[in-house]
DNA sequence: CTGAAAGCGCTAACAC
DNA sequence: GTGTTAGCGCTTTCAG
């Protein structure tokens, strides 16, 4: 391996000069400059960040933590992170928790080891708990999509689930709904939760008594596609079926039509079906699904600039910032008035 | 920041007896181990990985570079790699490099100096120049998806292009389609020169001339959506159109769809439409698009492993190895024979 | 079983 | 403009 070192003697200056010349330091004289960089063009030499950083204390690297790289409105996200980190000289290193605890443990561990700068966060737990070397190292952290219980004191963008879930609701009250069942995943994430006080939130407006038969909010399942089929199957299963289903999430909403499918209802002629988050590669294709849509992308952006702006100046702005992003409703062809019992 | 020397004088032991302690070695005793694993409780502390490698001279970090975070093939790639990545303790660094030379030649640069022990790699330019600097380290790379120009050497896995075109392009020809279009991204890239000599293949077989201007294969343009939009209308408004187009990629593809909708024609009534690389998000939903399928997570598996191989005994297997992926043709509702000139 | 010394590749702070 | 010294947080010898 060719060092700095090995630089400085081919230049035959000292490493010093070589650092300077390799950190754009003005004060080298030009003939020495071209000295040094001619010997780290023969040598090959590429100068190593580990060392670096171990000096300086920072690795210009921040972590994204996301809970499904599968799902279009994290990858959207993580669109926005990267490319606004890149602007700023950082490196991003994603993690994938894929909504399991343990993998989000041990990737907070690994980026508090890694010392990265800061990191986004999108909890898969709910929990503070895997925040903890985090909190000893005194990384920055900016949350994202989602609020952990007890923590108070960091910066989150996130979408506004409650008021997203009410227009969703909303939508199918006034189209003559009343049976309407709603899935979601985990209680302990807060979106999840949010979209359900959403949904409540409608039908208490309409005086709509609420059946919570018709809540299907599972303690462990996630925002997968499989429990969206799952819960939906439930849900159809009822005595009194609901004639709409809010999907808690693009890839529930999506195992939930599925479902529905399956038992050879038309939607929206049998049933609605109602989406929180878009999916847009199928949308454009075939816009179908009545949705709420979250600006992911900008998410992911300012996200990045809050984060940022702590790293590099860790002490200035001390309170909290919250950034509430106004989700859309974007009304397709899944919902319909219900038929009419006759 | 509590070091490893805080801990050491907290516990009462010497650093080196701390880092063994972390380390797992056996030769500590266990009323010592205790003692030192209580200071580290108390102080919270966390080993500075960045030290750790400075030594070590590893990192236990891979470097994923990717042409398009958008794209669901490139993102379940990813998540093989990830899976794979973690289950040998590995962390990845995701790079989307957005089909731009000079992201893809800035990402190099950046891995090379972060050091990172191995790098999967999906050139977006085609050429050998970006990798410059990873050679110059030393670091073992994985292409994958695409070859390089000019690189014969280095580990591959990819899908078998040429296989996969002609599978498509013959199911348009039994069909009876004579005039097809084809729209790929760059000529520089592997994948798109592969795609057109398998459509070439199949054409030649069945004797059917080959005509250039049906061939939309641009210069600097990608494997995106607009571009597939802009060249389809090229296609369209040529004197004597194709009665079926074949997309180069799924976001080519679906830049076909809306432009052939656009002109208020019908798939596949009036025209058909293959695709190179399924949408799952959407076939699943819409099962409409006609397409060959590439097994992208093996893809991200298979790299993942062969890196970490070449990572760890970079010396025994001296010979590259080629993984060529077979394709897999699944033909839905997007393809019908041309209608009949009368 | 435990510790002291040396040094990984680089930069900060100060000389000259 | 340039060089010297010291040291970032850790592990590797090698003693004891």
């Amino acid at each position: 391996m060719v060092t700095i070192k090995d630089v400085a003697k081919r230049a035959g200056v000292s490493v010093m000069t070589v650092s300077r010349v390799i950190n754009g330091s003005k004060n080298v004289k030009e003939s020495t400059r071209e000295k040094v960089l001619k010997a780290i063009e023969e040598l090959g030499y590429v100068p190593n960040s580990v060392a670096r950083s171990l000096i300086l204390k920072k690795t210009l690297t921040i972590g994204l933590v996301i809970s499904d790289i599968t799902n279009p409105f994290f990858t959207t996200i993580a669109r926005g992170v990267e490319d606004t980190a890149i602007s700023k000289h950082f490196t991003v290193i994603l993690c994938n928790t894929d909504e399991n605890p343990e993998k989000e443990m041990m990737y907070a561990e690994v980026l508090a080891k890694s010392k990265v700068d800061g990191v986004i966060y999108a909890s898969a737990s709910g929990k503070k708990t895997p925040l903890k070397s985090l909190f000893l190292k005194n990384i920055p952290i900016v949350l994202i999509d989602r609020t952990i219980e007890g923590v108070n004191d960091l910066d989150i963008v996130r979408g506004d689930s409650v008021l997203g879930a009410y227009l969703l609701t909303k939508h199918l009250i006034d189209l003559g709904h009343r049976r309407i069942g709603i899935i979601v995943g985990s209680h302990f994430i807060s979106t999840a939760r949010d979209r359900v006080e959403g949904y409540k939130k409608a039908l208490n407006e309409a005086n709509i008594p609420i059946d919570e038969s018709l809540i299907k909010i599972n303690k462990n399942s996630k925002f997968s596609k499989d429990d969206g089929y799952r819960l939906t199957k439930e849900l159809l299963d009822l005595e009194n079926p609901p004639t709409a289903i809010f999907g808690g999430n693009n890839l529930m909403a999506v195992g939930a039509l599925l479902a529905i499918r399956e038992r050879g209802l038309e939607i929206p002629d049998d049933i609605s079906l109602v989406s929180f988050d878009d999916i847009e590669s199928l949308s454009e294709v075939y816009p179908f699904l009545t949705v709420v849509k979250q600006p992911a992308y900008t998410m992911g952006v300012i996200a990045t600039e809050l984060l940022i702006r702590r790293i590099e100046d860790k002490d200035r702005i001390k309170e909290k910032r919250e950034i509430l992003l106004t989700p859309e409703l974007i009304i397709r062809k899944s919902t319909a008035p219900p038929k009419r019992k006759i």
